[in-house]
DNA sequence: TGATAATTTGAAAGCGCTTTGGGAAATCAC
DNA sequence: GTGATTTCCCAAAGCGCTTTCAAATTATCA
C-alpha cells in the first residue's frame, strides 16, 4: 500500500492525500478525517526513505562511538542513548549507531554529512584535543557536545553537569570532616569530564591549604579492577588517605573489595564519596553502608539533550544551546569524621 | 556534488557513472578507473536515501529493546550491539536503535517492515510467551533470534549460546567438589536463557540425586544488589548452601560483597561459579580469589548474529541459520572441595 | 447579482539514485 | 568484406514521496 494507491482509493489525488495526513492546513476537516480513518484502516504507512529524499532532511540522529573501548568499555553509553532514544521516536526520529570499526570516527561524520544519512548527531566525551567539533562546524552538520571541550564554551552547544562544582563540594565535605589527605580515583584525564572532576577536586585542597598529592590519584579506565587495584595500592602507602573520590561506580565496586579485604571500615577508617551516573544496575543507596554520592541521572541527561539537538536542528540559525547542570551531593553513611 | 552533476563533470552517463561507481561489469576498466578517482577527488557520496528509494533496500538493521528496563538494565547490550556495528559498516549497513518509549516493540516492528526502513531486526532476550516471532513471520520482516524460544528450535533463525549445558557443567563440577548444597542465583525465568540454566541446574542436580530446593533459588533482575541481598539470604538460611551458581558478574559482585561481610571464604567455604559475558568493565579473572565462569563473549555472539542476519537477508529462500555455541567452563580459585 | 476573496483540490515536477532496454562502436569468425 | 558477437555506453523510466503552481469550488460582500 503506498500512497499512490491509497489516492485512488480514495478518490483523491496524492497531493491532497499527502496534505491530510501530514497535518497541512489547505485540507478540508471532512477530508482529513476520511483520508486519515482510510490510511489507518488499510495499515498505510509512508515509505520512510522516499519522504526523506523528497524533504532532504534524514530524520534521523546519529551516535557514533569510537573503536577503542575507552567509551564502550563504560556501560553507562546505553542508558545515555536509551534516555536519548524515547525523545527521537516521539518525534518522528530514528535513532543510528555506530560503534568503532576500521572506519574511523571522523570519516563517519564526513559521510552521514555528504550523504545525508542524519540531521545531526551527538558528541559523546570529548577530549582535550578533540578534533570533533571543528570538522562538524566545517560539514555544517548539526551537533551538541555532551560535556564540554576545554578552555572554552562558546561556538558550539553543549549540555553539561557542574562536575568540577560537585567535586570540589565532595572534597570539601571532607575536609570539613577533617580528612587531609584525599585520594581521587578518576576517569581517564583526557576526557574533560575526569579533568574538570580533577580540577574541582585540587581547587578544594587549595582551599583550605592542602597539598595535592599525585602518589594518592589515578586516572585510567573506570573498571572494577582499577577500582580494586587502585585502592589497594593508595592503602597500602607509607601515608594512606582517610577519603577518597571516586568518578564512578565501577570504580567503587572494587574499591570497595579492596577496602574489605584490608579490613578497613567505610565510613569510619576511610570515608567514600562516588560520582553516581544513576545506572540501574549498581545502586549507591543499596551498599553497605549506603555511599555519599555526588549524582546525575546520565538518563536525563541523555534525554536533554536530545531534545537540544532537535531544537537546533529546528532552527539552525537560534542560539547556541547550552546547559550547565548541578550535580546534587547526596551524602549517606560512607562519610564521617577523620579517624584521628 | 550529486551523480547527475558528477556525470555531467566526467562527460558520461549516470548509468555508466553509477555502474563503475557500483561495480558493475558493463563498464571500461580505464573508464572505471577514471570515475573512480574523480568521485574521490570530488568527494562524491551517494545519496543514502536516493539508494534506498531506488533499490527498495533500505540497507540498515533494526535492533529494538523494550522500555521495561529488564532488559537495558542490563549494560550487555552495549557490548551486544557493539560487536554487530563493526559487521553492518564493513557492509555497508546502518544500525538502527530503538528503545522503549511509548511505542510497544510490536508496533516498531511494524512500522519498520511496512515502512521499509530496515531490512532486518535482530530478536533479543527471547521470553516464553513471546510473540514477536509469529508478527516478524507475518510481516515477512527477516530476523535473527539471539537465544531460543522455549520448546522450539525450528521455524525460525537464532544463535545461542548452551546455557542448559554450561549449568549442568558448572553444577557438576561442584557436586563433583562434594558440594551436595548449592543455590543458584539467576536472572528472570520468563527469559528462555535464565530458564536454560536453571534446567541445566536441575538436571545436573538430578543426575547425582540431588534435591532441587526452589528456597536456595533467586530468579530475578541481575542487579548487583540483588546479588547482595539474596547472597545473605542463601547464606543466611538454616541450611545454607556451600555451593552458588551466579548468572551474572553484576549478581557477583554484590554476592561477595554479602559474602565479605559475613566473613565467609570464597573458594573454602562457599565455591562459587559465575557466568561470564566477556564484559570489559567487570573481570572475573581480576577477583580474589580469581572466579570459575561458564564464559562466553556476548560481543561476539554480536557480531556473529549480524552476519548470520546479512546472509539471511542475501539469501531469503535458503535454510534457516542456527547456531548453538559451547560455553568454556573455566576453573580457576572461587570453586574448591565442600567444607566438612 | 457579480466581483472578489478564501478554501479546497489536483497535475506535474522533482528529490538522487538504480536499472531496463537499446544502440553504437569495436572485435571476431569466415 | 559481411554478419554475428562482444564491449561499452546512454536515454529514460521509475522508486514513493513532497511541494509548487494553478485551477476549481465555495464563501463573502458591496
Amino acid at each position: 500500500m503506498n500512497l499512490k494507491e491509497l489516492a485512488e482509493h480514495l478518490k483523491l489525488s496524492q497531493t491532497t492525500v499527502s496534505r491530510a495526513l501530514n497535518g497541512y492546513p489547505e485540507v478540508g476537516e471532512a477530508t482529513r478525517k476520511r483520508v486519515g480513518d482510510e490510511a489507518a484502516r488499510l495499515g498505510y504507512r509512508p515509505n520512510a526513505h522516499a519522504r526523506r529524499l523528497a524533504t532532504g532532511r534524514a530524520h534521523a540522529i546519529g551516535y557514533v562511538f569510537p573503536s577503542d573501548r575507552t567509551v564502550m568499555i563504560d556501560p553507562l553509553f546505553s542508558d545515555f542513548v536509551a534516555g536519548a532514544s524515547d525523545v527521537y521516536t516521539a518525534r518522528g526520529f530514528e535513532t543510528l549507531l555506530h560503534v568503532g570499526g576500521q572506519e574511523d570516527e571522523m570519516s563517519v561524520y564526513r559521510r552521514y554529512a555528504e550523504g545525508g544519512a542524519v540531521d545531526g548527531v551527538v558528541v559523546q566525551a570529548p577530549h582535550l584535543a578533540d578534533t570533533r567539533i571543528a570538522l562538524l562546524n566545517n560539514l555544517k552538520l548539526p551537533y551538541i557536545v555532551h560535556g564540554r571541550l576545554e578552555g572554552t564554551e562558546s561556538g558550539y552547544s553543549w549540555l553539561d553537569i557542574d562536575n568540577s562544582g560537585a567535586f570540589r563540594r565532595a572534597t570539601k565535605l571532607l575536609t570539613d570532616f577533617g580528612h587531609h589527605r584525599i585520594g581521587l580515583l578518576n576517569g581517564q584525564e583526557n576526557l574533560t569530564f575526569a579533568l574538570h572532576r580533577r580540577m574541582g577536586y585540587e581547587r578544594a585542597l587549595h582551599d583550605k591549604g592542602l597539598v595535592v598529592d599525585p602518589a594518592i590519584m589515578f586516572s585510567g579506565l573506570m573498571t572494577e579492577e582499577n577500582g580494586y587495584r587502585q585502592t589497594k595500592r593508595l592503602m597500602q602507602s607509607a601515608q594512606r588517605p582517610t577519603g577518597l573520590l571516586i568518578s564512578s561506580m565501577l570504580l567503587v565496586s572494587g574499591a570497595m573489595r579492596a577496602l574489605h579485604e584490608l579490613g578497613l571500615v567505610i565510613g569510619k577508617d576511610v570515608s567514600l564519596i562516588a560520582h553516581d551516573d544513576g545506572l540501574p544496575f549498581l545502586n549507591a543507596e543499596g551498599l553497605v553502608p549506603a555511599l555519599t554520592t555526588t549524582k546525575s541521572s546520565i538518563r536525563a541527561a541523555g534525554s536533554r539533550v536530545a531534545e537540544l539537538l532537535l531544537e537546533r536542528i529546528e532552527n539552525p540559525e537560534g542560539e547556541l544551546p547550552h546547559e550547565l547542570w548541578t550535580v546534587d551531593l547526596i551524602v549517606r553513611g560512607s562519610t564521617g569524621p577523620a579517624p584521628t
